[in-house]
RNA sequence: CGGGAUGUAGCGCAGUUUGGCUAGCGCGCUUGCCUUGGGAGCAAGAGGCCGGGGGUUCGAGUCCCUCCAUCCCGACCA
């Protein structure tokens, strides 16, 4: 490609519209301009990208027996009232009509595609195992589009579905797709983690997520310091380790305190002189059925998810300051868990076990003391629902946990019979009985994997594409425009470059050399091949590393198979 | 959806407080000269419904109302 003729606009200044670096950097080199909020143009290099990524991403699943199809991105919602996520899914769901009023929905997935089409077509236990994927552009109306290519509302994502006769095929599945995945990535150079999960609005039991290490990622992994243990979960998922330590004191009478104004923890714990471990925290959420009450350690954070999941609602808010008030009679910072009516109490382990603590009195300005969980008012569930910080207690090993930020590129999920149940997806065993499939899905966020690459390969100059991934292998640059000599020698190296199958764009615009070196920099070529005048005296082209800004004179003699050499080292 | 901010040339911004004549700057773009190892220089140009609509006023980029769009924080999210 000459880049006289490469359609890759390049901008000095990044719009004001982009946050992050990969964001960034992907309009001001070219590759991709925003149509509208979480919509985006992939511009030819970035079509390049992400061709190499999905070729690897083909042929690690077609390894594994994967069979690629295409279904439609347009769906009808009689399947998805049949699985009953019509209602379920809210308002993320891309909803239209056609003309005959009829509803339908643009795919955020298609678990439900895909039952259906293979409940129609597989009856026996001889069709089975099955490995079903795509690639294709999804469809989720986002809240928040943000970042990019990070959180758009449509998107590329390579998703596979496995059916199997038992949990010990999806099993084996599973674990084929989690070796695929580790091949995927690594192969794309990215430095990430493999963590369990929480499985949301998919469903089902196991799920692991594939979070690409980087401080802009949105989610927060923990893993277990010692390298041996290997444990390593999202935070939402992370448990806790909860050990009743101190020899508990006799319980004193409860008593209420006048604490005027001292709503807040940090308050109340220096009013009352009680360290916030002593203080119950207690927090009303809205589900969709119900208010409840929910527990903590007055140093703890409230894990929405684990919450969510001990509840087993769909929807969690945290209460409006006018339901706590209906509820206990308070405003927030007064409200406690004694005489609550009506409302479930959900105490985490740690909560529970305070003995002669602080919380909340429901009564305006007062709290009490000597609150002793169980004596003083009772608790619904006791559950482990609460935010796991760095440095506590690994629970596989003891260890000190570790933080980091991720990205999350891929998540499969065991979903045993979740859809092949409600959607009717059965098979014929060889005893003649009917049986539910058992399912797995496997999704790769195939145009975020390539933001998240950018997010950890980049230095201020622009991207540092890892070779595997990169739009082309080089460029090369005539220092000059107007030397022929030099034009000459580059052209003669691009054309060697091409013939011997290395990708390279030829720079050959009448620009000053910097502004050549500047682009080349911003797009990311993994190696630049410079043609100037000590290039030509000595006939030797230079190659520099873009990661590594190391640079080699090469000779002409087997210039192709040193250039292939360096670019295998990458 | 709640809070905050911003919309002026392809990109980055000034001008809006205190209304005033043909709306500016840098980069980019076009043409010519010159230059060619890290976004050169000179000269001449092109490019604007000042986000849309409505109002106030002799007069609106500037004031008022309203709508829209975009971004950030939060909530939310395979």
């Amino acid at each position: 490609m000459r880049a006289k003729e490469l359609f890759a606009p390049t901008l000095r200044e990044a719009p004001s519209e982009a946050e992050v670096v990969s964001h960034k950097l992907m309009l001001r080199a070219g590759y991709i301009r925003r149509l509208a909020s979480g919509l985006y143009t992939l511009m030819p290099l970035a079509i390049r990208v992400l061709k190499k990524i999905e070729r690897i991403i083909r042929e690690e699943m077609d390894g594994q027996g994967g069979q690629e199809l295409l279904m439609p991105i347009m769906q009808p919602a009689e399947l998805w009232q049949e699985s009953g996520r019509w209602d379920v899914y809210g308002p993320e769901l891309f909803r239209l009509k056609d003309r005959h009023n009829r509803d339908f929905a643009l795919g955020p997935t298609h678990e439900e595609i895909i039952t259906v089409l293979v409940r129609g077509e597989v009856s026996s236990y001889k069709q089975l195992p099955l490995l079903l994927y795509q690639i294709q552009n999804k469809y989720r109306d986002e809240r928040r589009p943000r970042f990019g290519l990070m959180r758009g509302r449509e998107f590329i994502m390579k998703d596979m579905y496995s059916f199997d006769r038992d949990e010990e095929g999806l099993n084996k599945s599973y674990t084929q797709m989690h070796k695929a995945y580790t091949s995927i990535f690594q192969r794309c150079g990215l430095n990430f983690r493999v963590v369990e999960a929480d499985s949301g609005a998919i469903g089902g039991s196991d799920t692991h997520e594939f979070m690409v290490l980087a401080e802009s990622g949105e989610g927060t992994v923990l893993f277990c310091s010692r390298d041996e243990c290997g444990y390593a979960s999202n935070v939402e998922k992370a448990a806790t380790v909860f050990k009743a330590d101190k020899a508990a004191e006799d319980l004193r009478d409860l008593v209420m305190l006048e604490t005027p104004g001292k709503r807040t923890i940090t308050d109340v714990s220096q009013y009352l002189d009680v360290p916030p471990q002593n203080i119950i925290k207690t927090l009303l959420f809205e589900t969709e059925k119900e208010i409840v009450a929910a527990l903590v350690r007055g140093d703890r954070e409230v894990n929405e998810t684990k919450l969510l999941n001990v509840l087993g609602c769909l929807r969690l808010e945290l209460a409006e300051n006018e339901t706590v008030r209906t509820v206990t009679g308070v405003s927030a910072g007064f409200a406690g868990p004694v005489g609550l009516k009506n409302t479930r109490i959900v105490a985490d382990p740690e909560a529970a076990a305070i003995v002669n603590g602080v919380c909340g009195s429901n009564r305006e300005q007062y709290h009490f003391i000597n609150i002793n969980p169980g004596r003083d008012f009772t608790m619904d569930i006791i559950r482990d629902i609460r935010m796991v910080k760095s440095g506590e207690p690994c629970p596989r090993c003891g260890a000190e946990l570790r933080e980091a930020k991720g990205i999350e590129v891929g998540q499969i999920f065991k979903l045993g019979d979740k859809y092949s149940k409600v959607l009717g997806a059965t098979y014929l065993d060889e005893s003649g009985q009917s049986r539910h499939m058992i399912m797995g899905c496997y999704g790769i966020g195939v145009t975020r994997t390539m933001a998240a690459s950018i997010e950890q390969n980049h230095d201020q100059d622009g991207i540092i594409w890892p070779a595997a991934i990169a739009p082309y292998q080089t460029v090369v640059i005539p220092v000059s425009s107007k030397d022929e000599v030099q034009v000459e020698l580059a052209r003669e190296v691009y054309n060697r470059l091409a013939a011997a199958g290395i990708e390279a764009v030829l720079d050959d615009r009448p620009e000053r050399a910097g502004v050549k070196f500047k682009d080349a920099d911003l797009i990311g070529y993994p190696l630049r091949i410079t043609i100037g005048a000590k290039a030509v005296a000595e006939h030797k082209p230079e190659v520099r590393v873009r990661s590594t800004g190391e640079v080699k004179m090469v000779p002409m003699e087997n210039m192709e198979n040193q250039i292939l050499g360096i670019l295998q080292d990458l």
